[in-house]
DNA sequence: CGCATGTAGTTGTATATTCGAACCAGATCG
DNA sequence: CGATCTGGTTCGAATATACAACTACATGCG
């Protein structure tokens, strides 16, 4: 079996062990979707317009506006209309949402790291480097991407 | 940031960016949902009982009864009745099915070659390698494992 | 200025995946 | 031999997603 065939059997047996593959239940036991979170995420820290969301979670933008129309009603997130483009919408989080992101990182960070206690620990770091590898080269690789 | 939280993003952000959360569209292109395409190259080199099916993939046995049928019905696996208990069902791949893991397997092998054409040439085998400690780590850490 | 074209977002429709519950048949154990 | 467990099937419901059609705004060209 070649390098590139074993990656994959890797890369899926790991998403299946890990959970990934129900979208509706975070592998973290998080309170939404993967989706959701992930959106929550992303708009911890920074404001983004809804496309950006899009692009950043590789979404289309039906669905990311039926996301946030979800986070908006959870009263996790705010529209505002965007002050350079009248089409635009501006997302951020309420003082909710951003209590609910704080919850979502530290659950993640639970899970993290009951996953990583099963990795021997002179190889936990050089996991965390490796998957910011291929987080680098699955971006670089995308069929219609630049790469 | 600590090494969990950075290990949590970089996941989120290779399985986005690789397109792993479309169930309907493999990353590779194959002309089968992902699950199908995951049970199908399970049963690429080895016979299977449905339930042992559905443990590999992660699934409940509803969902692998309906994935199987499927199958079936592409002409790509038969039931048959299990030899030592008659309430169980073994799966086998026909003709056509192993034609269709392997192309799968090709299909696959070419998406993540592409892949790892991103990555730094002298850590690919690091990356193999780290993937697989990974999905021990996920099988170990279940919520409910024995881990 | 005014129309053609492009872009951001929403809503409607369709498809795929999944689970749990209800059920059946065969196995196992007291 | 009856109670309970186990492997599978079918049914119903929930959820995520994409694409298409549509609205509203923006941009660019004559």
């Amino acid at each position: 079996m070649s390098t590139a065939e074993e990656l994959a059997d890797a890369v899926v047996s790991f998403v299946r062990g890990f959970g990934l593959h129900r979208p509706e239940q975070t592998p973290c036991g998080f309170e939404t979707g993967v989706a959701e979170a992930h959106a929550l995420s992303e708009l911890a820290h920074v404001s983004l317009r809804q496309m950006e969301l899009g692009a950043r979670l590789g979404l289309a933008k039906s669905t990311v506006s039926r996301i946030v129309t979800n986070l908006v009603e959870r009263g996790w997130a705010a529209r505002e209309p965007a002050s350079d483009d009248g089409r635009g919408v501006r997302l951020t989080l309420t003082h909710a949402g951003r209590d609910a992101a704080d919850r979502l990182s530290e659950a993640r960070r639970q899970r993290m790291e009951a996953l990583l206690e099963q990795v021997p620990i002179d190889r936990r770091s050089e996991v965390v480097d490796v998957l910011r590898l291929l987080q680098k080269a699955a971006d670089a690789s995308r069929p219609d991407g630049t790469g």
